[in-house]
DNA sequence: GAACTTGCTGAATTG
DNA sequence: CAGCAAGTTC
């Protein structure tokens, strides 16, 4: 019987190439995930390939589980009895595996205890190096340094490379320099690796050790990649020396999907794949199976604006559908009701629709969610807050973290004072000093001051104390995580560390809510060691396996690397998320929403080219996620930094076929102006109307403009006179109060020459705007814009300000 | 030593 | 509007 008879042509064909190199370019919706799991299938049925010879490396825990099932189900089904399964994870979970057996053999002090740190794990330690450094003021954020020394890591400049590169005479670089290297000293005493570390060390390792690569490469003959096109350096170089001895590897992606630039995806490398592998061959699927004629019509469109990509065509056979639908709200608020209305609807009419609301930005989230609240109608919300990141989980897993590397100096701070046990600060800075002077660890420093060793300890006795009532408490979990399974282990770290009666005591709802999490973490663990026991059945030959088995330690290997979008529901009615963590589902009804200049795409793109692209081909990625239904929405004014502020339509919307919409504005809207005009001029029409349309619409008591810029607040004053001072209330920017009500609103006579709307001139900063005023007298503070400065706060005493 | 208050600054996307 | 750091009070 033939396993790929389900497959179209090209399908097949990209399944049934197994040997050499294989690139397949595979379009949006065009059956990628489909093809790789029949692959796999494939050469294991009727290659007679043992399962254990492939690995699959996808981006996403989730992407990975919903491969190994479909797998699964599909050898199932051809009654192919196995002894052994495929490996299927991720990049990470792999290096994390390599490096579990084999770090030793990096000799850099590693050990195989090693803990990974996550991202709040290593700003806490880039804040302390900082703080170390004497760099605490605040002119170089711990976000930016981590930022940069991940970018630079993922470049492949370790701290002593990028140092070399830095110019003695750029403080900020060298202070960047000297925070990188304290970080990475502090990693390796904590005997701790960070994200990065993860695939920096793992390519090390097989770059260095050429029994460990051959012995990978023995294991490991067929390799596929998925989403090729957001692999990095780093990821490439780790393929490459996984694949030097068969070079079967298939690798899969779409360059029209890019979106990871920012974290380092390099795209040449699918870009570049034939060069990479001189005998590869290539497949391309371009058929969609997916989305209506429309909605292709409409993303092909937009991505075509975009230089750097090697072009394909998508095609379906589906019908053309229902127009893309798009609606201008008068402010996010409105929006966000719009969606609720149009979801209902879809609900009422069709109970197993699926609809998704994506966004550029996290903090978009919060008016749908209340919208939807309001409604009634249950939602899903991926991203924001993360199991694991809550700070009752983090603490638990870290006194976990802390039973099998008690050299993580990370999570004992967590730790050693929650719930409290006399342990504060005056404590914890002895403690720090003592450490220090010994070059010891905190954990070993507190050995040291319990056993009374310590040569010049200045704890008082009830410090001193404390620290033996910690010291027990994790000795304790030390030997339960030595013979329990990882459930008990857990059970242990909540109950036997005092943390849930401390939290019983507080006697809140917010204590009850905490306490309930932490049941599921049991639970999470309970699983887990279930799912091990299963696992423990399938042969293993090699000792990539031998020591994923240990329970509680990969219990927290996967919570490390657990993410937002493992947890997507797929039958969820509504599920809001970013685009990015869109990419790869589908959803029969689709809204994007915000589709605002300076949003998406966003501001911090806007200057630079290829970023831009990448922005449009976000926007592709957003468009191809419809199957039927595809809404467009933008609003004319939104809160930013709580305040009200205007935008403008997207110009990925003036990219959108416009003949293929269907408005649903009440009343005139940027689209029904911009189909009146020649594309060029669209963006002009867009200005012209934003007075027009909400005068029409909100007739009293929003301002038909809202005033954020120097020189519309300027024309703003001009037209009320200057007689409008004093009151610092009457903030030019904010849009709620229209221009008539604050006119008749009483206000103090001017008190003095300098006043909200009169220009005038800094010996520093030149001409500026004043923009409000705070305080009288010698007190007066004067907020001022200067064109190339931006707004300052004087006291105009100070100043030396005079009209201009 | 811990809980509370104030003031300030600053947002993108993720394993 | 938020989260965070520093200051303030019990």
């Amino acid at each position: 019987m033939n396993l790929l008879s389900a497959l179209n042509d090209r399908q097949r064909l990209a399944a049934a190439t197994t040997e050499g190199a294989l690139l397949i370019l595979a379009g949006a919706g065009s059956g990628k995930t489909r093809v790789i799991t029949y692959r796999i299938a494939h050469l294991i049925a009727e290659k007679d390939v043992p399962p254990y010879n492939i690995l699959a490396v996808t981006f996403t825990n989730k992407a990975a589980g919903e491969m190994r099932e479909r797998v699964e189900k599909l050898l199932r089904e051809t009654g192919v009895k196995l002894n052994s399964a495929p490996l299927v994870t991720t990049f990470h979970s792999l290096c994390v595996r390599i490096l579990r057996v084999n770090i030793e053999k990096l000799e850099q002090g590693y050990t195989r205890a090693f803990t990974i740190y996550d991202q709040d794990d290593s700003t806490r330690i880039i804040k302390a190096c900082l703080k170390d450094l004497g760099y605490d003021d605040q002119r170089l954020g711990a976000r930016n340094v981590q930022s940069a020394i991940s970018a630079s890591k993922n470049s492949g400049l370790d701290a002593e490379l990028y140092a070399a590169r830095v110019e003695s005479s750029d403080e900020r670089k060298v202070a960047i320099s000297r925070a990188f290297k304290l970080y990475e000293d502090r990693l390796r005493s904590n005997n701790a690796l960070d994200f990065d570390d993860l695939l920096i060390k793992a390519v090390s390792l097989l770059r260095k050790d050429e029994a460990t690569r051959a012995r990978y490469n023995d294991r490991f003959r067929y390799i596929l990649i998925d989403e090729y096109q957001d692999t990095n350096a780093l990821q490439f170089a780790l393929i490459r020396y996984l694949t030097e001895k068969t070079q079967n590897v298939c690798v899969v992606g779409d360059e029209d999907q890019s979106i990871y630039k920012w974290r380092g995806a390099d795209i040449s490398n699918i870009l570049n794949f034939e060069q990479h592998y001189p005998e590869a061959n290539i497949v391309r699927l371009e058929q969609n199976y997916r989305s209506t004629q429309n909605i292709l019509d409409t993303a092909g469109a937009v991505v075509r604006n975009n230089t750097e990509r090697k072009g394909k065509t998508l095609w379906t056979s589906n019908t053309a559908g229902d127009s893309i639908r798009y609606y201008q709200a008068i402010d996010g608020d409105a929006e966000a009701r719009f969606v609720a209305a149009k979801i209902d609807e879809h609900l009422r009419r069709d109970k197993g629709a699926r609809c998704a609301i994506l966004y550029r930005t996290n903090s978009q989230s919060r008016v749908f969610e209340e919208a939807l609240r309001r409604a009634g109608i249950a939602y899903n919300i991926v991203g924001g807050f993360s199991f694991y990141e809550r700070a009752e989980v983090r603490d638990v897993v870290s006194y976990l973290k802390l039973a099998l590397n008690p050299q993580d100096n990370i999570a004992l701070l967590r730790v050693i004072n929650s719930p409290a046990r006399g342990l504060g600060k005056t404590t914890l800075d002895e403690l720090d000093r003592q450490a220090r002077d010994y070059g010891m660890s905190l954990w070993e420093t507190i050995l040291l001051i319990t056993n009374g060793e310590s040569a010049n300890n200045r704890l008082a006795p009830r410090a001193v104390s404390a620290l033996k009532n910690f010291h027990n408490i994790i000795t304790h979990l030390v030997t339960v995580a030595a013979k329990e399974p990882a459930s008990e282990v857990v059970k242990a770290a909540i109950l036997d560390t005092g943390y849930s009666a401390a939290l019983k005591a507080e006697n809140t709802d917010e204590a009850e809510a905490r306490i309930e999490n932490l049941q599921e973490l049991v639970n999470a663990a309970v699983d887990f060691d279930d799912t091990e026991d299963d696992d423990a059945d399938a042969v293993s030959d090699d000792a990539i396996d031998e020591d994923s088995r240990q329970g509680l330690r990969s219990f927290i290997d996967s919570a490390a690397l657990s993410s937002d979008t493992d947890k997507i529901e797929s039958d969820a009615k509504v599920t809001m998320l970013t685009v990015h963590s869109a990419k790869g589902l589908e959803f029969p009804v689709v809204f994007i929403v915000g589709l605002e200049d300076g949003l998406f795409p966003h501001s911090r793109s806007a200057s630079d080219k290829a970023e831009l692209e990448e922005e449009r081909r976000l926007m592709y990625v957003a468009i191809t996620r419809a199957e039927r239904f595809l809404y467009v929405s933008h609003a004319m004014r939104r809160r930013v930094y709580g305040e009200e502020m205007a935008s403008e339509p997207s110009q990925f919307l003036n990219e959108m076929p416009l003949d293929l919409m269907e408005d649903l504005t009440r009343g005139a809207s940027w689209l029904s102006f911009a189909r009146n005009s020649s594309r060029t001029e669209n963006a002009h029409a867009a200005r012209a109307l934003r007075g027009e349309t909400t005068r029409s619409t909100v007739p009293k008591t929003s301002p038909a403009k809202t005033y954020d810029s120097v020189e519309s607040i300027a024309e703003f004053f001009r037209q009320r006179g200057t007689s409008m001072s004093g009151g610092s209330s009457s903030r030019p920017s904010s849009s709620s109060t229209s221009p008539k009500q604050r006119a008749s609103s009483p206000s103090p006579p001017p008190s003095n020459d300098i006043t909200p709307g009169t220009h005038v001139r800094h010996p520093k900063y030149g001409r500026g705007l004043v923009l409000r005023r705070e305080g009288v007298g010698d007190a007066a503070k004067l907020t001022v814009s200067f064109p190339g400065y931006g707004q300052k706060k004087l006291i105009e005493k100070f100043a030396g300000l005079e009209k201009a």
